[in-house]
DNA sequence: CCTTAACGGTGATTTACGTCACAGGAATCC
DNA sequence: GGATTCCTGTGACGTAAATCACCGTTAAGG
């Protein structure tokens, strides 16, 4: 289904915040225009599914507002996330470009708007446009770094709290910092978090009460606010 | 510094048996004589080190013989080894696109051949090679892939054997297969392999034994066969 | 060929953490 | 606004696997 908005998606890319990190919006005006023709834009629910490991890419959605949870689970029902997206961010690109499946799953976690390109209208934009293709090349490096970076975490921690301190650093290493202090807005349950770092709910609240006692991070409402990020280190660095 | 030896990659490139999986091989000749007037062929022994994680990326390398341990390691000293690459992939890619540090450590394990290609080189030849750079794009869909693979290999498993288990059966898909049985040649030690799947070496040759005496595996010197596919499979999906 | 280092195998010990079970709070829904 | 569902918090328990320590074997290297 083509999109009728072409010129409002234009519109939206030349008024976006963060023009200059995203992908494709500060490319030169033609190609902002031929990708508006191919896009499809939508709004989708919390609780929504935009793909599904295992199934054969479609295409790629561009995320425009609101937040997405990327995991991948077993048979036996076990999760791991890999990754919380957030606006500007590109989702299926990977599966997308190499004509494979989805190898994660996408959930909407909070409500959000995303233009979906498909795979064919996809692949000849890039054909035809050079310079996007190199932008897709880096988003790709980019995925792949964040992959690492959480494999890190997972992989070389020797105890759940190494871990539960990684998580806690690399989710603060995002936002802005005040003499030593950071407050992150922890949007995710102590489920999701033991899912993010490999381990049980249980132990995440544990660790998370054990953290308050040492006094590392304190707890008001949704917000964390991490009260010393050296020490956190220290438990990185055990 | 330049190969004199462009004529030769050429040939070599239209020699080589697997042309059509390898990321530039097949492009238009023009392209073929662009890249190998960039790209500097060297060898390197076994224990070399072609990268180190955290350095600024210089370029990619292509790897034309040999294997290279792909690998991160934590301040203590413990190593995850992500990727054992072989003949025909391109290493330092990602950090190359992106221009930021190379993720990982790149190790020579079996004495190797390889081309380098300079960063800005490398960039500016995908600037006019539109097709390369979509071809980079598919390339870092698969390294992407293979990552996601090994997370799951990690990450949702409940115990190392299910990990030792995905382990193998990842490592055998590439091998042929006949009548449910996989011969493959392990040239990882024990110790390489508790790297790979995150646990120690001890626990490694443990269940190795264990699974020999349950009649899974056999050990014939450096081969080892998967006598019981399918019981593998059950022990993952436990 | 002999020395030295790297690798593989195994026992004993300890502990972190997954799992189960239950209970109070906070959201959410109709 | 009452009911249901989701989330957090905590205790008890058992086990898988990391760690330490040691030894025989194999491979490497001069």
């Amino acid at each position: 289904m083509r999109t009728p908005y072409g010129l409002e998606i234009i519109e939206n890319c030349l008024a976006c915040p963060h023009r200059e990190d995203r992908l494709f919006c500060n490319l030169p005006e033609p190609s902002i225009r031929a990708l508006a023709a191919i896009t499809a834009s939508a709004a989708y629910p919390k609780g929504a599914t935009l793909f599904v490991e295992g199934q054969p890419a479609r295409g790629v959605f561009i995320l425009c507002s609101g937040r997405v949870k990327l995991s991948t689970s077993s048979a036996d029902g076990k999760t791991l996330i890999l990754r919380i997206s957030e606006p500007g961010e590109v989702l299926g690109l990977p599966a997308t470009v190499t004509g494979t499946s989805y190898e994660l799953t996408a959930d909407i976690i909070e409500p959000a708007q995303a233009n979906f390109i498909a795979r064919n209208d996809f692949l000849n934009f890039l054909k035809e446009n050079g310079e996007a293709a190199l932008r897709v090349a880096q988003q790709l490096g980019e995925t792949y770094h964040s992959a690492i970076a959480e494999m890190r975490t997972i992989g070389l921690s020797h105890s759940a709290s190494e871990k539960l301190a990684r998580f806690l650093l690399e989710w603060a290493a995002n936002c802005p910092e005040e003499k030593g202090q950071v407050r992150i807005k922890m949007t995710l349950t102590h489920e999701e978090i033991a899912q993010m770092i490999g381990s049980s709910r249980e132990t995440v609240t544990r660790l998370l009460a054990d953290f308050r006692r040492k006094q590392l991070v304190q707890v008001v409402g949704s917000t964390l606010i991490l009260r010393n990020k050296a020490d956190l280190e220290a438990i990185v660095n055990r």
